[in-house]
DNA sequence: GTCTATAGCGCGATAGAC
DNA sequence: GTCTATCGCGCTATAGAC
């Protein structure tokens, strides 16, 4: 069905992109991981932009109903930030093979592309940093933690971090170094 | 004269993969901005890989050479990590153009690159990391910081902070916003 | 060292059969 | 919806004159 053929190239364009970055991949390495030629992918997605942009819709779109599942539990600020921060981690534990946040990936790219992405990108980054402040500001009122300045510089703060973390360990140790930041991380904001 | 040249191609080629990534540039591109021409480049770096290597060895030379600079000199910790963060603002303040750091760009495009560049890569994260914790921990046996946990993971913490704040802030909010992540990070060490 | 010219390839995208 | 075939372009890289 049409359906199933859309999402599994966005799902392998998705995977290729968080990988080695939209300016890294072809039609050709996603048709030759779908089941379909190259030139049927220009049926459901005419231009790699409308691709990327379709894979930047579904992903954040995805990834922000994580993020409010988690902002609306009943559970203390730390453990919230810890499933945040695995919301991340998934993406370097893949078995394929490390990822990094598509939005960073992107983010990195962002010169290169074109202004309704840009958009996007922009978007993603600031409803990420205002989702943790809010988390942040939440555990300061509650005494779950504790730490000096405004919960928006911080949630743009902690954010920022994770985004960077998967770039370097994805480099270099991986998700377990990862891991060992954000623990790190949260050693700083603790009571 | 050769050398001129040949410094002045690398200048280019590193701005451009600071800006827009090495997956996005071409000889083009580079001998545009360069007075010369494309096939004239070849002369000086047979292929793209040599280009990049050069590119890369040259940067992160300069770079550790300014960051010795800093663990040198006779300063409180935190006037050192003020200078340690004013090298990476230095790049997303350039009047060119919003840049990255070399490393976080190809950080992200690590993927799609040859293995000598990728462990030139991994280096320099490492060599920025442990110069970070050392600063970190000199200031903390000073009592000029004061922090939780190892200084080892606050210095990757610190490093990927960076690399991840002038990404994201080279999408929003420009130098103003790095900076303002950069102070947070400063009052959560700070007695 | 720099030039012109070009080989050879992979790319994004289209046309038209089925 | 998917296919084969192909166009036209930009790319990396090389050859050979100057």
């Amino acid at each position: 069905m049409a359906r199933d053929t859309k999402a599994a190239i966005l799902d392998v364009a998705q995977d290729l992109i968080q990988t080695r970055g939209a300016n890294a991949i072809s039609y050709r390495h996603i048709s030759e991981r779908v089941q379909i030629r190259k030139a049927s992918l220009h049926y459901h997605f005419p231009t790699k932009a409308h691709l990327l942009e379709a894979v930047l819709a579904r992903y954040c779109g995805t990834f922000l109903c994580l993020v409010d599942d988690i902002l609306g539990s009943n559970e203390p600020a730390a453990r919230k930030l810890r499933r945040y921060i695995g919301l991340f981690d998934a993406a370097l534990r893949a078995e394929a093979g490390a990822k990094i946040c598509l939005c960073g990936m992107l983010g990195a790219e962002l010169a290169s592309l074109e202004s309704p992405a840009v958009a996007q990108i922009q978007r993603f980054y600031r409803q990420n940093a205002e989702r943790v402040a809010r988390i942040l500001e939440a555990g300061r009122e509650t005494g779950d933690l504790r730490f000096a300045g405004e919960a928006k510089s911080l949630g743009l703060l902690l954010f920022s971090l994770l985004e960077g973390a998967m770039l370097v360990a994805r480099a270099d140790g991986g998700s377990k170094r990862f891991r060992r930041v954000a623990e790190q991380f949260l050693l700083l904001v603790r009571p």
